[in-house]
DNA sequence: TAGTGGTCTAGACCACAGC
DNA sequence: CTGTGGTCTAGACCACTAT
């Protein structure tokens, strides 16, 4: 900033903001670099000029883009880039999933962190959406399988599972614990073998409760994936709508030209 | 809320989470209805019984959770769900490319709006990301086409594509009219035809600048998708990293099971 | 104990929308 | 003109962290 680091009253630029955008510049010219503490409140009362509320509303802009986290009676530091874990999707190989119980596992595996998941399972009857996706008709009963993923020890993924109920009666499926190969292989002796999925991303701000379950910093999005895997012949079998940290994953897929 | 509305101050609980909570609930139980006008500030002064600074703090909550927006001197909105444009990407075939000039355009004429774009060309040193994806060293020239893509007059998606520069010399690709079938028929011609495609999607908060160029509301994250195409013999040929607003887009990818 | 961020107040004035 | 949100002040007290 330009007259000793104060705020320029006449340029119509809100002072909170005029802050912000200088506090964003240091950053991300190094003078704060990941890590470190920024100047505290009222330091940055005296440099520019502003009243703390002023100065909280600067800091809070920073938040929620993501760039800087606040610690209470500790002070507010520059964010250091989260690693980034690739979740390859388009590679829920049959291999794969015979060796255990499915996607998060396999990513696990490749990953090398020490997976762990709870399960509940519920029974509901199917919305609009779901039975749309489903092909079944809004009512009719789905098997849920409510799925919290930890990655040593921290949650890093919510699934929540349907399946038309007439595919998993009488199997483990409706059970916690589905047996080698999973759902997909108990889908599989019952005649319906997985032939193709279809996944849909999007990306927006979590609930409060996926926000604390997945233990999201402040300006933090949730990825959304919706899977839905299709038998053979073109009956969709199942629907997995995940949430997961967006600063902890991206996905990754692959396919060949034409 | 319980008594009368007021917040319960031996709850521990902070008095503007307790009213954000409370306008929350509403929302979702349909109190207030997509489009519908919150309570004026003043007015929720009253309601609660706190200052307008603390309403003011609650309201923030719901907006940088995106679910309302605050228009001045007219008054705070519930966010009506914005319609998803579904992008399909796994999809970008040849026909469709040598019909136009790529991606974005069988996007449009898919989703029957009116594209237009506007690119500039430069020209740079690959940086440590960028050479790692081409496959190059860092600091060999690279080709960059900055793209900005509208529909209907609205800006919805940012992209920049950078190619090996050795790939374009002498090819309209460093011009802004690339010419029938796009800079990717161009490579094709010289020899470099595309033959796979890897994308890497994630999300995160817009900058200010993504923010203002996409008329991004607060809280509204942008997705970010970076695609690498692929020549036959496995060599990076180009990266487009693009950004879209997580409000209007989903992307959508299949693939069959093995 | 000292320093940090977290919350909250009771005002004030400004800028914009709509009648 | 009135009512709306946007900005800002000058404090106060609390809760947490570290020494």
């Amino acid at each position: 900033m330009e007259n000793g680091d104060m705020v320029d009253r006449r340029s119509g630029v809100p002072a909170f903001r005029q802050v912000a955008a200088d506090l964003r510049d240091k950053i991300s010219a190094g003078d704060y670099a990941p890590g470190d503490r920024l100047p505290s409140e009222r330091e940055l009362v005296e440099t520019y000029g502003v009243s703390r509320p002023t100065i909280r509303d600067a800091v809070n802009v920073l938040r929620t883009e993501g760039i800087v986290t606040a610690e209470h009676g500790r002070g507010v530091f520059v964010r250091p880039p989260s690693s980034i874990r690739r979740l390859s999707r388009s590679r829920l190989s049959k291999a794969a999933r015979d060796r255990n119980q499915g996607a998060f596992l396999a990513d696990a595996a490749a990953g090398g962190f020490m997976p762990s998941t709870s399960v509940k399972i519920r029974f509901e009857q199917a919305d609009e959406r779901v039975a749309s996706l489903l092909a079944i008709s809004a009512g009719d009963e789905v098997t849920v399988r409510d799925r919290l993923m930890r990655a040593d020890g921290l949650v890093v993924q919510l699934a929540v599972s349907r399946l038309p109920r007439k595919f998993t009666r009488d199997t483990t499926i409706e059970q916690v614990d589905t047996g080698k190969g999973g759902a997909y292989a108990r889908l599989e002796e019952a005649g319906h073998a997985i032939a193709t999925f279809a996944e849909y991303v999007g990306a927006r701000m979590p609930t409060p409760e996926e926000a604390s379950a997945l233990q999201l910093a402040e300006g933090t999005p949730a990825i959304t994936v919706t899977r839905v895997a299709y038998g053979s012949d073109g009956i969709p079998l199942e629907i997995n709508d995940m949430v997961l940290p967006a600063d902890k994953y991206e996905l990754s897929y692959e396919w060949v030209a034409d």
